[in-house]
RNA sequence: GCCCCGAUAGCUCAGCAGGAUAGAGCGUCCCCCUCCUAAGGGGAAGGCCAGAGGUUCGAAUCCUCUUCGGGGCGCCA
């Protein structure tokens, strides 16, 4: 209704361009707004004002002249002048009802569009590292990131979901040495658990299955563990040193073949269950990118290679440093360190490259917003490699601040004692947690009340929604109940018959919903859904309680039950796209 | 010190490519089931949109400064 009311405008402008109304290389950008107020009619328009100044014409006159340009449509009944110089534009009734028997055509793909046409998006989210199991604030990152690609892929994108899986680097062989110290502990070797090791059960997990694996194989006595490793010293002191000279020990016993299967063990343990855990979220992937295969295949060596061709590295005591300060950034950055060993950084600039390469039209990466002094360089390193550095968009999604009996809940992974996104699931169920995550914009910092997400009451907006489909599919069961049948065709002819204001507005709302998906999924703010959804359903509740819908008048009862209807399919259709179920009954 | 995000009802938040009287939920106080799920509905109270300037026909929305929160500034990942 929107875009059809922006043609019939856009034509009008032209028309008054010709005819020398307006100046012919003045530039329009047509904004049309739903009012807030019945008497401003439907929808309205502010080009007039806007355009008053450039024209050197009054507002009012000029909204006259652009209204008596408009090209005869049956959509609109009437068009005022108000105010300042707004443009409002009342609907025909006959339109505005027919979005009824648009949405019950239409039904599942109702809201769909093809705005995207097709273009490619790779979408990558998540990508925590492996190094345990998914903690709470991953979940906001993945229903985030899942609901927004959901939404491009409604409005007609082509979605490349990936994680990039951080299989390589530090972190992991600690988690690796981690491994193997608590299966030297299951053996009776009595080394101490380093302060800086993974604490998490998991870990213990892992090596009981190491143990069955391999039995005693892997065992070394204590004195060749710790002979001559720095002391531990979690408080204060360089308590890396120790952990360290641990990993090193640790790859010179158990050899190259040995540490990488201790190392594999715990990756693909920890992996497997992020990728059940996500996919029980209802979050699934295209792709799993290895950051180990970027080395394997040569791509970081090529991408240092390019960046040296294009003079943008440098030697400093001893390491390989890139000049990201030509394109912005506040300090240079250090790609291979001074013990020949790329940084973390490195594979990220061969990632990116990668992505670039691969043909995406636009390429989304949705990260933490720690993460957010890390983007000068990413788009730093694509400039220096010669790419379209625009067509990185990188959204920082504020993290999520979880609150148990109104205290803060503090969280570590390498402690052990954080609250997992599964045991979230658990609590609250996993489409209270979807939900939840997705109410609110992500640039937004968010206070999770896990007491509040968990009570089942009506507090939670979720429920609220989803009673309203629940409610309705229940007036269909009592419809069936009373072997009375819903005549859709029938309901179609008497739509007319909708006059009550209850019904005005939820008509109203019903032709909203494909604006609505647009603009969440082009903003990529689905929270805007979210709250679209919780106001539809205020509005069928409302019309529930003042009206019946099972009447004596078949032919009242038919046009309701179309009405209901409707409202049903575009609940449904929105929770869908949410990855919120919408049940039948509650 | 520099950078990013935020500040709107008692609480949690919408509204922001400027637009017509600032919205919702929760909480508080009234009221509504002989009737399709009361997991619901109706109503009331509650606001100097952090503060100060600026831009203009018009600012919660844009710009500057200040104050107060959260986060980030490694040859960690």
């Amino acid at each position: 209704m929107k875009h059809e009311i922006k043609t019939l405008l856009t034509q009008a402008v032209s028309s008054l361009k010709t005819s020398g109304h307006l100046p012919a290389d003045i530039d329009v950008n047509i904004q049309i707004t739903r009012t807030k107020d019945q008497s401003h009619g439907d929808f309205a328009c502010n080009l007039a004002m806007m355009l008053a100044k450039p024209a050197a014409k009054n507002p009012r006159e000029l909204a006259q002249l652009l209204i008596d340009a408009l090209p005869k449509h049956k959509i609109i009944d009437k068009v005022d002048i108000a105010g300042p110089g707004f443009i409002n534009f009342f609907v025909s009734q006959s339109s505005a009802l027919s979005i009824i028997d648009t949405v019950l055509t239409q039904a599942d793909t109702f809201g769909l569009s093809n705005i995207g046409a097709g273009r490619k998006i790779q979408l990558e989210f998540v990508s925590a590292n492996p190094t345990g199991p998914l903690h709470v604030g991953h979940g906001r990152g993945a229903a985030y990131g899942a609901t927004v690609a959901d939404l491009l892929e409604a409005v007609g994108f082509n979605v490349h979901r990936e994680y990039y899986v951080n299989d390589a680097g530090r972190q992991m062989d600690i988690l690796g040495t981690s491994v193997w110290l608590r299966y030297l502990q299951l053996c009776d070797i009595d080394v101490p658990f380093p302060s800086n090791g993974y604490q998490g059960d998991y870990v213990i997990d892992i090596a009981r299955t190491l143990l069955a694996q391999h039995d005693k194989n892997l065992l070394h006595p204590l004195a060749a563990v710790m002979d001559e490793i720095p002391a531990d010293e979690p408080q204060g002191g360089d308590k890396e040193l120790h952990i360290d000279a641990l990993i090193a020990r640790c790859k010179i016993l158990l050899g190259d073949d040995s540490y990488l299967q201790v190392f594999d063990l715990g990756l693909n343990t920890i992996l497997d269950d992020i990728r059940q855990d996500l996919e029980e979220f209802g979050v699934v992937y295209d792709e799993w990118f290895s950051e180990r295969s970027l080395a394997k295949n040569g791509l970081i060596k090529q991408a240092i290679d390019r960046l040296q061709k294009a003079n943008y590295l440098y030697e400093k005591d001893g390491a390989l440093w890139f000049k990201s300060t030509d394109f912005g950034d506040e300090k240079d950055r250090v790609v291979v360190r001074d013990n020949g060993q790329h940084t973390y950084f490195a594979s990220d600039i061969a990632y990116h490259m990668d992505k670039m390469e691969r043909g995406f039209d636009r390429v989304i990466d949705i990260w933490g917003a720690d993460h957010h002094g890390y983007i000068p360089r990413v788009k730093a390193a694509l400039k220096a490699l010669g790419d379209d550095a625009d067509k990185l968009d990188v959204l920082l999604v504020q993290f999520a601040v979880l609150y148990r009996h109104g205290e803060k809940v503090q969280m570590s992974t390498r402690s052990g004692s954080f609250v997992t996104l599964r045991e979230l699931r658990e609590d609250v169920g996993t489409d209270a947690a979807r939900f939840f995550y997705v109410m609110r914009k992500c640039e937004q910092h968010m206070d999770f009340d896990l007491d509040l997400a968990k009570s089942r009451s009506n507090e939670n907006p979720m429920y609220y929604i989803q009673y309203a489909h629940a409610r309705i599919c229940s007036v269909f069961r009592q419809l069936a109940d009373k072997n009375l049948h819903h005549d859709i065709a029938a309901g179609n002819q008497h739509l007319h018959m909708l006059t009550e204001t209850h019904e005005v507005q939820l008509i109203n709302s019903l032709g909203k919903y494909p604006e609505t998906v647009e603009a969440a999924a082009l903003n990529e703010e689905p929270h805007l859904l979210a709250h679209f959804l919780r106001d539809l359903a205020n509005e069928l509740h409302t019309y529930y309680n003042a009206h019946q819908f099972i009447v004596d008048d078949a032919v009242m009862r038919n046009a309701r039950l179309n009405l209901i209807s409707a409202t049903r399919q575009v609940l449904s259709n929105g929770l869908k796209l949410l990855g919120v179920s919408a049940p039948d009954s509650m």
